[in-house]
DNA sequence: CTGTGCATGTAAGGAGTTACATGATTCG
DNA sequence: CGAATCATGTAACTCCTTACATGCACAG
Protein backbone atom coordinates (compact mmCIF):
# COMPACT_ATOMS: atom_id res chain seq x y z
CA UNK A 1 0.00 0.00 0.00
CA UNK A 2 1.59 3.23 -1.30
CA UNK A 3 -1.07 5.89 -0.27
CA UNK A 4 0.82 5.88 3.11
CA UNK A 5 4.01 6.87 1.09
CA UNK A 6 2.46 8.89 -0.96
CA UNK A 7 1.41 10.87 2.29
CA UNK A 8 5.03 10.14 4.07
CA UNK A 9 6.00 12.38 0.84
CA UNK A 10 3.71 15.45 1.63
CA UNK A 11 4.53 15.56 4.63
CA UNK A 12 8.09 15.61 4.20
CA UNK A 13 7.54 18.63 1.47
CA UNK A 14 5.57 20.39 4.19
CA UNK A 15 3.87 19.26 7.46
CA UNK A 16 0.12 19.47 7.56
CA UNK A 17 -2.69 18.96 9.05
CA UNK A 18 -4.86 16.14 7.35
CA UNK A 19 -7.27 18.30 5.94
CA UNK A 20 -3.84 20.48 4.40
CA UNK A 21 -2.98 17.19 3.25
CA UNK A 22 -6.64 16.67 1.38
CA UNK A 23 -6.78 19.77 -0.04
CA UNK A 24 -2.67 20.01 -1.66
CA UNK A 25 -2.83 15.98 -2.37
CA UNK A 26 -5.59 17.37 -5.53
CA UNK A 27 -3.18 19.52 -6.72
CA UNK A 28 -0.11 17.73 -6.92
CA UNK A 29 0.66 13.93 -6.08
CA UNK A 30 -3.36 13.33 -7.10
CA UNK A 31 -2.96 13.68 -10.25
CA UNK A 32 -1.32 10.21 -10.42
CA UNK A 33 -2.58 8.87 -6.81
CA UNK A 34 -6.12 10.09 -5.50
CA UNK A 35 -7.19 9.91 -1.62
CA UNK A 36 -10.30 10.63 -0.51
CA UNK A 37 -9.87 13.01 3.47
CA UNK A 38 -10.95 9.87 5.00
CA UNK A 39 -8.65 7.67 3.79
CA UNK A 40 -6.04 10.19 4.57
CA UNK A 41 -7.43 11.06 8.12
CA UNK A 42 -7.57 6.99 8.78
CA UNK A 43 -3.46 6.53 7.09
CA UNK A 44 -2.24 9.33 9.29
CA UNK A 45 -3.61 7.76 12.43
CA UNK A 46 -1.88 4.23 11.55
CA UNK A 47 1.55 6.04 10.38
CA UNK A 48 0.93 7.55 13.86
CA UNK A 49 0.97 4.49 15.66
CA UNK A 50 3.57 2.80 13.84
CA UNK A 51 5.75 6.07 15.35
CA UNK A 52 6.74 7.13 11.52
CA UNK A 53 4.95 10.54 12.31
CA UNK A 54 3.29 12.56 15.40
CA UNK A 55 1.36 15.30 15.80
CA UNK A 56 2.30 18.59 17.58
CA UNK A 57 -1.33 19.68 18.51
CA UNK A 58 -2.12 16.56 21.27
CA UNK A 59 -5.29 15.30 20.98
CA UNK A 60 -7.49 17.74 23.44
CA UNK A 61 -6.30 20.12 25.92
CA UNK A 62 -9.62 19.69 28.58
CA UNK A 63 -10.20 21.35 32.28
CA UNK A 64 -9.82 24.61 33.46
CA UNK A 65 -13.58 25.80 34.67
CA UNK A 66 -15.26 23.43 31.85
CA UNK A 67 -13.54 24.77 29.35
CA UNK A 68 -12.87 22.10 26.52
CA UNK A 69 -10.71 23.05 24.21
CA UNK A 70 -10.17 20.90 20.76
CA UNK A 71 -6.95 20.83 19.33
CA UNK A 72 -8.12 22.62 16.64
CA UNK A 73 -5.51 21.78 13.95
CA UNK A 74 -3.33 18.67 14.17
CA UNK A 75 -0.28 19.56 12.70
CA UNK A 76 1.75 16.04 11.25
CA UNK A 77 5.83 16.03 10.83
CA UNK A 78 7.87 12.69 9.92
CA UNK A 79 9.47 11.13 12.30
CA UNK A 80 13.66 9.62 11.41
CA UNK A 81 11.08 6.23 11.73
CA UNK A 82 8.95 7.32 8.26
CA UNK A 83 11.61 8.63 6.88
CA UNK A 84 13.53 5.20 7.12
CA UNK A 85 10.55 3.84 6.02
CA UNK A 86 10.00 5.65 3.31
CA UNK A 87 13.46 5.01 2.00
CA UNK A 88 12.91 1.45 2.20
CA UNK A 89 9.84 1.32 -0.13
CA UNK A 90 10.92 3.65 -2.59
CA UNK A 91 13.96 1.05 -3.09
CA UNK A 92 11.75 -1.72 -3.14
CA UNK A 93 11.09 -3.89 -6.12
CA UNK A 94 7.30 -4.09 -7.26
CA UNK A 95 6.60 -7.34 -9.12
CA UNK A 96 4.57 -7.14 -12.28
CA UNK A 97 3.28 -4.19 -13.82
CA UNK A 98 0.62 -1.91 -11.63
CA UNK A 99 -1.89 0.07 -12.88
CA UNK A 100 -1.47 2.40 -10.24
CA UNK A 101 1.90 3.43 -11.39
CA UNK A 102 3.75 3.28 -8.14
CA UNK A 103 7.22 4.70 -9.84
CA UNK A 104 5.33 8.41 -9.87
CA UNK A 105 5.43 7.98 -6.21
CA UNK A 106 8.77 6.99 -5.73
CA UNK A 107 10.14 9.00 -7.96
CA UNK A 108 8.32 12.66 -6.22
CA UNK A 109 9.98 10.86 -3.53
CA UNK A 110 13.78 11.12 -4.70
CA UNK A 111 12.81 14.20 -5.63
CA UNK A 112 12.15 14.73 -2.13
CA UNK A 113 14.65 13.08 -0.50
CA UNK A 114 18.05 13.52 -2.29
CA UNK A 115 18.75 10.72 -4.89
CA UNK A 116 18.14 7.45 -3.97
CA UNK A 117 19.55 4.97 -6.97
CA UNK A 118 16.09 4.51 -8.20
CA UNK A 119 17.79 3.98 -12.00
CA UNK A 120 18.24 0.35 -11.06
CA UNK A 121 14.02 -0.03 -10.57
CA UNK A 122 13.39 1.75 -13.57
CA UNK A 123 15.99 -0.05 -15.65
CA UNK A 124 13.70 -3.09 -14.36
CA UNK A 125 10.45 -1.53 -14.90
CA UNK A 126 11.73 -0.84 -18.48
CA UNK A 127 12.61 -4.20 -19.10
CA UNK A 128 8.68 -5.25 -18.08
CA UNK A 129 7.38 -2.48 -19.94
CA UNK A 130 9.35 -3.51 -23.38
CA UNK A 131 8.31 -7.10 -22.79
CA UNK A 132 4.92 -5.94 -22.53
CA UNK A 133 4.96 -4.50 -25.83
CA UNK A 134 6.36 -7.48 -27.77
CA UNK A 135 3.25 -9.55 -26.46
CA UNK A 136 1.25 -6.95 -28.02
CA UNK A 137 3.44 -6.39 -31.06
CA UNK A 138 3.03 -10.70 -31.36
CA UNK A 139 -0.46 -10.29 -31.15
CA UNK A 140 -0.49 -7.08 -33.81
CA UNK A 141 1.23 -9.42 -36.26
CA UNK A 142 -1.17 -13.01 -35.54
CA UNK A 143 -4.55 -11.34 -35.25
CA UNK A 144 -4.44 -7.81 -37.20
CA UNK A 145 -2.67 -8.30 -40.19
CA UNK A 146 -5.49 -8.91 -42.87
CA UNK A 147 -8.41 -7.04 -43.94
CA UNK A 148 -10.60 -5.84 -40.76
CA UNK A 149 -14.17 -5.74 -40.01
CA UNK A 150 -15.75 -2.90 -37.87
CA UNK A 151 -15.32 -5.58 -34.46
CA UNK A 152 -12.08 -6.36 -35.43
CA UNK A 153 -11.36 -2.44 -36.16
CA UNK A 154 -12.29 -1.76 -32.79
CA UNK A 155 -10.55 -4.69 -31.36
CA UNK A 156 -7.10 -3.42 -33.05
CA UNK A 157 -7.89 0.16 -31.72
CA UNK A 158 -7.93 -1.43 -28.09
CA UNK A 159 -4.56 -2.98 -28.72
CA UNK A 160 -3.07 0.08 -30.41
CA UNK A 161 -4.02 2.44 -27.15
CA UNK A 162 -1.85 -0.37 -25.32
CA UNK A 163 1.34 -0.35 -27.85
CA UNK A 164 1.26 3.60 -27.73
CA UNK A 165 1.17 3.31 -23.86
CA UNK A 166 3.92 1.04 -23.61
CA UNK A 167 5.96 2.97 -26.36
CA UNK A 168 5.23 6.37 -24.89
CA UNK A 169 6.27 5.23 -21.49
CA UNK A 170 9.65 3.90 -22.97
CA UNK A 171 9.83 6.92 -24.42
CA UNK A 172 9.87 8.76 -20.92
CA UNK A 173 11.33 6.27 -18.72
CA UNK A 174 14.79 6.18 -20.99
CA UNK A 175 14.77 9.64 -21.36
CA UNK A 176 14.69 9.77 -17.50
CA UNK A 177 17.04 7.49 -16.39
CA UNK A 178 20.43 9.29 -16.42
CA UNK A 179 18.96 11.86 -14.23
CA UNK A 180 18.37 8.62 -11.59
CA UNK A 181 21.91 7.73 -11.16
CA UNK A 182 23.17 8.13 -7.74
CA UNK A 183 26.32 9.38 -9.04
CA UNK A 184 24.29 10.99 -11.71
CA UNK A 185 24.93 15.01 -11.05
CA UNK A 186 25.37 17.02 -7.32
CA UNK A 187 24.48 14.69 -4.98
CA UNK A 188 23.24 16.15 -1.63
CA UNK A 189 23.01 15.42 2.11
CA UNK B 1 -18.30 -1.68 -10.60
CA UNK B 2 -17.37 -2.96 -13.93
CA UNK B 3 -15.84 -6.27 -13.26
CA UNK B 4 -19.28 -8.16 -13.93
CA UNK B 5 -19.24 -5.73 -16.74
CA UNK B 6 -16.24 -7.54 -18.54
CA UNK B 7 -16.98 -10.53 -17.29
CA UNK B 8 -20.75 -10.32 -19.37
CA UNK B 9 -18.63 -9.44 -22.59
CA UNK B 10 -15.90 -12.58 -21.99
CA UNK B 11 -19.23 -14.42 -21.81
CA UNK B 12 -21.22 -13.29 -25.21
CA UNK B 13 -18.27 -13.52 -26.83
CA UNK B 14 -18.21 -17.33 -25.65
CA UNK B 15 -19.79 -18.92 -23.13
CA UNK B 16 -17.45 -20.71 -20.39
CA UNK B 17 -17.10 -22.00 -16.83
CA UNK B 18 -15.55 -19.61 -14.23
CA UNK B 19 -12.31 -21.63 -15.02
CA UNK B 20 -12.42 -20.54 -18.66
CA UNK B 21 -12.49 -17.08 -17.58
CA UNK B 22 -10.02 -16.86 -15.30
CA UNK B 23 -7.42 -17.96 -18.24
CA UNK B 24 -9.07 -16.09 -21.23
CA UNK B 25 -9.19 -13.22 -19.29
CA UNK B 26 -5.92 -13.00 -18.59
CA UNK B 27 -5.02 -13.20 -22.52
CA UNK B 28 -7.18 -10.53 -23.85
CA UNK B 29 -9.26 -7.83 -21.19
CA UNK B 30 -7.23 -9.07 -18.02
CA UNK B 31 -4.48 -6.82 -20.38
CA UNK B 32 -6.56 -3.58 -19.08
CA UNK B 33 -8.74 -5.43 -16.48
CA UNK B 34 -7.74 -7.51 -14.22
CA UNK B 35 -9.45 -9.93 -11.79
CA UNK B 36 -8.33 -13.21 -10.07
CA UNK B 37 -10.56 -16.02 -9.71
CA UNK B 38 -11.99 -15.48 -6.69
CA UNK B 39 -13.37 -12.34 -8.30
CA UNK B 40 -14.78 -14.35 -11.19
CA UNK B 41 -16.35 -17.05 -8.98
CA UNK B 42 -17.86 -14.66 -6.81
CA UNK B 43 -18.90 -12.27 -9.36
CA UNK B 44 -20.41 -14.91 -11.19
CA UNK B 45 -22.93 -16.11 -8.47
CA UNK B 46 -23.98 -12.80 -7.96
CA UNK B 47 -24.64 -12.19 -11.94
CA UNK B 48 -26.71 -15.58 -11.41
CA UNK B 49 -28.84 -14.29 -8.54
CA UNK B 50 -29.29 -11.16 -10.34
CA UNK B 51 -31.21 -13.31 -13.59
CA UNK B 52 -28.02 -11.67 -15.62
CA UNK B 53 -26.74 -14.95 -16.37
CA UNK B 54 -27.47 -18.52 -16.08
CA UNK B 55 -25.25 -22.26 -16.24
CA UNK B 56 -26.06 -25.21 -17.87
CA UNK B 57 -25.00 -27.76 -15.67
CA UNK B 58 -26.96 -27.43 -12.37
CA UNK B 59 -25.21 -27.60 -8.82
CA UNK B 60 -25.38 -31.13 -8.08
CA UNK B 61 -26.71 -34.18 -9.54
CA UNK B 62 -27.26 -35.94 -6.60
CA UNK B 63 -29.01 -39.82 -5.11
CA UNK B 64 -28.47 -43.03 -6.68
CA UNK B 65 -26.84 -45.43 -4.48
CA UNK B 66 -24.98 -42.97 -2.55
CA UNK B 67 -23.47 -41.92 -6.06
CA UNK B 68 -22.86 -37.81 -5.77
CA UNK B 69 -22.00 -36.44 -8.89
CA UNK B 70 -20.97 -32.98 -8.62
CA UNK B 71 -21.78 -31.04 -12.01
CA UNK B 72 -18.14 -30.74 -13.28
CA UNK B 73 -18.04 -28.01 -15.20
CA UNK B 74 -20.56 -25.07 -15.04
CA UNK B 75 -20.68 -22.70 -18.27
CA UNK B 76 -22.14 -20.07 -17.51
CA UNK B 77 -24.31 -17.53 -20.88
CA UNK B 78 -25.53 -14.23 -21.12
CA UNK B 79 -29.88 -13.73 -20.50
CA UNK B 80 -31.70 -11.22 -21.64
CA UNK B 81 -31.37 -9.43 -18.51
CA UNK B 82 -27.47 -9.51 -18.68
CA UNK B 83 -27.69 -8.01 -22.23
CA UNK B 84 -29.55 -5.26 -21.38
CA UNK B 85 -27.57 -4.31 -18.49
CA UNK B 86 -24.48 -4.53 -20.33
CA UNK B 87 -26.49 -2.18 -23.11
CA UNK B 88 -27.39 0.47 -20.15
CA UNK B 89 -23.73 0.08 -18.35
CA UNK B 90 -21.93 0.74 -21.67
CA UNK B 91 -23.81 3.86 -22.23
CA UNK B 92 -23.90 5.03 -19.30
CA UNK B 93 -21.62 8.53 -18.45
CA UNK B 94 -18.90 8.15 -16.29
CA UNK B 95 -17.95 11.32 -13.94
CA UNK B 96 -14.30 12.42 -14.37
CA UNK B 97 -11.40 10.76 -15.03
CA UNK B 98 -10.79 7.10 -14.22
CA UNK B 99 -7.61 5.30 -14.09
CA UNK B 100 -8.97 2.13 -14.71
CA UNK B 101 -10.25 3.23 -17.80
CA UNK B 102 -13.33 1.95 -18.40
CA UNK B 103 -13.87 2.93 -21.65
CA UNK B 104 -11.84 0.11 -23.13
CA UNK B 105 -14.34 -2.22 -21.53
CA UNK B 106 -17.12 -0.30 -23.24
CA UNK B 107 -15.48 -0.10 -26.46
CA UNK B 108 -14.66 -4.09 -26.46
CA UNK B 109 -18.71 -4.60 -25.67
CA UNK B 110 -19.47 -2.23 -28.61
CA UNK B 111 -17.02 -4.58 -30.69
CA UNK B 112 -18.69 -7.33 -29.37
CA UNK B 113 -22.91 -6.35 -29.18
CA UNK B 114 -22.80 -4.28 -32.28
CA UNK B 115 -22.69 -0.15 -32.29
CA UNK B 116 -24.13 1.41 -29.54
CA UNK B 117 -23.31 5.04 -29.98
CA UNK B 118 -20.23 5.37 -27.98
CA UNK B 119 -19.42 8.52 -29.79
CA UNK B 120 -21.20 10.69 -27.30
CA UNK B 121 -19.62 9.55 -24.34
CA UNK B 122 -16.41 9.11 -26.22
CA UNK B 123 -16.78 13.00 -27.29
CA UNK B 124 -17.05 13.90 -23.80
CA UNK B 125 -13.73 11.70 -22.38
CA UNK B 126 -12.16 13.36 -25.28
CA UNK B 127 -13.24 17.13 -23.89
CA UNK B 128 -12.42 15.98 -20.09
CA UNK B 129 -8.69 15.03 -21.03
CA UNK B 130 -8.15 18.14 -23.14
CA UNK B 131 -9.21 19.68 -19.85
CA UNK B 132 -6.40 18.20 -18.08
CA UNK B 133 -4.25 18.44 -20.65
CA UNK B 134 -5.00 22.15 -20.24
CA UNK B 135 -4.32 22.14 -16.75
CA UNK B 136 -0.54 20.13 -17.00
CA UNK B 137 0.04 23.00 -19.55
CA UNK B 138 -0.62 25.79 -17.44
CA UNK B 139 1.57 23.88 -14.31
CA UNK B 140 4.55 23.79 -17.01
CA UNK B 141 4.02 27.63 -17.99
CA UNK B 142 4.04 28.59 -14.40
CA UNK B 143 6.79 26.25 -12.72
CA UNK B 144 9.05 24.90 -15.30
CA UNK B 145 10.14 27.67 -17.38
CA UNK B 146 13.45 28.65 -15.86
CA UNK B 147 16.42 26.44 -15.12
CA UNK B 148 15.91 23.60 -13.02
CA UNK B 149 17.52 21.70 -10.55
CA UNK B 150 17.81 18.21 -9.76
CA UNK B 151 14.77 18.05 -8.06
CA UNK B 152 12.68 20.21 -10.09
CA UNK B 153 13.88 18.26 -13.51
CA UNK B 154 12.12 14.98 -11.34
CA UNK B 155 9.01 16.68 -10.97
CA UNK B 156 8.86 18.28 -14.38
CA UNK B 157 9.47 14.69 -15.90
CA UNK B 158 6.38 13.69 -13.51
CA UNK B 159 4.57 16.29 -15.06
CA UNK B 160 5.95 15.62 -19.02
CA UNK B 161 4.68 11.85 -18.02
CA UNK B 162 0.93 13.68 -17.89
CA UNK B 163 1.17 15.51 -20.44
CA UNK B 164 2.30 12.26 -22.49
CA UNK B 165 0.20 10.45 -21.57
CA UNK B 166 -2.98 12.97 -21.98
CA UNK B 167 -1.57 13.56 -25.71
CA UNK B 168 -1.14 10.01 -26.63
CA UNK B 169 -4.90 9.34 -24.88
CA UNK B 170 -6.27 12.16 -26.77
CA UNK B 171 -4.42 10.99 -30.62
CA UNK B 172 -5.84 7.86 -30.02
CA UNK B 173 -9.32 8.52 -28.92
CA UNK B 174 -9.96 10.94 -31.78
CA UNK B 175 -8.95 9.03 -34.61
CA UNK B 176 -11.28 6.46 -33.05
CA UNK B 177 -14.33 8.70 -32.74
CA UNK B 178 -15.26 7.76 -36.46
CA UNK B 179 -15.65 4.16 -36.10
CA UNK B 180 -18.03 4.95 -33.25
CA UNK B 181 -20.69 6.69 -34.86
CA UNK B 182 -24.11 4.77 -34.84
CA UNK B 183 -24.89 5.69 -38.33
CA UNK B 184 -21.44 4.68 -39.13
CA UNK B 185 -21.79 1.07 -40.37
CA UNK B 186 -25.43 -0.72 -39.79
CA UNK B 187 -26.93 0.21 -37.13
CA UNK B 188 -29.26 -2.74 -35.57
CA UNK B 189 -31.92 -3.07 -33.20
C1' DC C 1 -27.47 34.61 13.40
C1' DT C 2 -27.19 31.94 9.52
C1' DG C 3 -24.59 30.12 6.02
C1' DT C 4 -20.00 28.82 4.16
C1' DG C 5 -15.63 26.98 4.75
C1' DC C 6 -12.36 24.82 8.10
C1' DA C 7 -11.20 20.53 10.43
C1' DT C 8 -11.75 15.93 12.12
C1' DG C 9 -13.82 12.04 12.46
C1' DT C 10 -17.37 7.32 12.60
C1' DA C 11 -20.00 3.76 10.18
C1' DA C 12 -21.22 0.77 6.66
C1' DG C 13 -20.53 -1.51 2.68
C1' DG C 14 -18.42 -2.84 -1.69
C1' DA C 15 -14.29 -4.33 -4.08
C1' DG C 16 -9.94 -6.56 -4.32
C1' DT C 17 -6.19 -9.64 -2.29
C1' DT C 18 -4.20 -13.70 -0.16
C1' DA C 19 -4.45 -17.99 1.85
C1' DC C 20 -6.45 -22.16 2.25
C1' DA C 21 -9.59 -26.28 1.10
C1' DT C 22 -11.50 -29.83 -1.70
C1' DG C 23 -12.28 -33.10 -5.09
C1' DA C 24 -11.92 -34.78 -10.09
C1' DT C 25 -9.26 -35.91 -14.05
C1' DT C 26 -5.31 -36.87 -16.76
C1' DC C 27 -0.67 -38.27 -17.75
C1' DG C 28 3.50 -40.67 -17.08
C1' DC D 1 -0.02 -44.72 -8.03
C1' DG D 2 1.58 -40.09 -7.57
C1' DA D 3 1.90 -35.47 -9.44
C1' DA D 4 0.11 -31.89 -12.13
C1' DT D 5 -3.71 -29.58 -13.72
C1' DC D 6 -8.64 -28.84 -13.88
C1' DA D 7 -12.44 -26.76 -11.41
C1' DT D 8 -14.88 -24.56 -7.77
C1' DG D 9 -15.23 -22.61 -3.77
C1' DT D 10 -14.76 -20.44 1.66
C1' DA D 11 -12.63 -17.28 4.93
C1' DA D 12 -10.24 -13.49 6.49
C1' DC D 13 -8.49 -9.26 5.64
C1' DT D 14 -7.24 -4.90 3.55
C1' DC D 15 -8.51 -1.09 0.84
C1' DC D 16 -11.61 2.22 -1.09
C1' DT D 17 -15.99 4.73 -1.38
C1' DT D 18 -20.09 7.05 0.26
C1' DA D 19 -22.79 8.92 3.59
C1' DC D 20 -23.31 10.95 7.75
C1' DA D 21 -21.90 13.60 12.18
C1' DT D 22 -19.83 17.18 14.79
C1' DG D 23 -18.02 21.47 16.16
C1' DC D 24 -15.42 25.85 15.32
C1' DA D 25 -14.60 30.31 12.94
C1' DC D 26 -15.70 34.00 10.24
C1' DA D 27 -18.28 36.97 7.01
C1' DG D 28 -22.38 39.24 5.55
Amino acid sequence: MSTQHALLISLIEKPSSGYDLARRFDKSIGYFWHATHQQIYRELGRMAELGWIASDEPEVTVDGDGAEKKGRKKVYRVLPAGHDELVRWVLAPVQGLDQREEILVKLRADAAIGPLGLDKEMGRLIALHEARLETYRGIERKDFSGTLDRRQQIQYALLQRGIQFQESWLAWGRSLLPLLTATGSGVKD
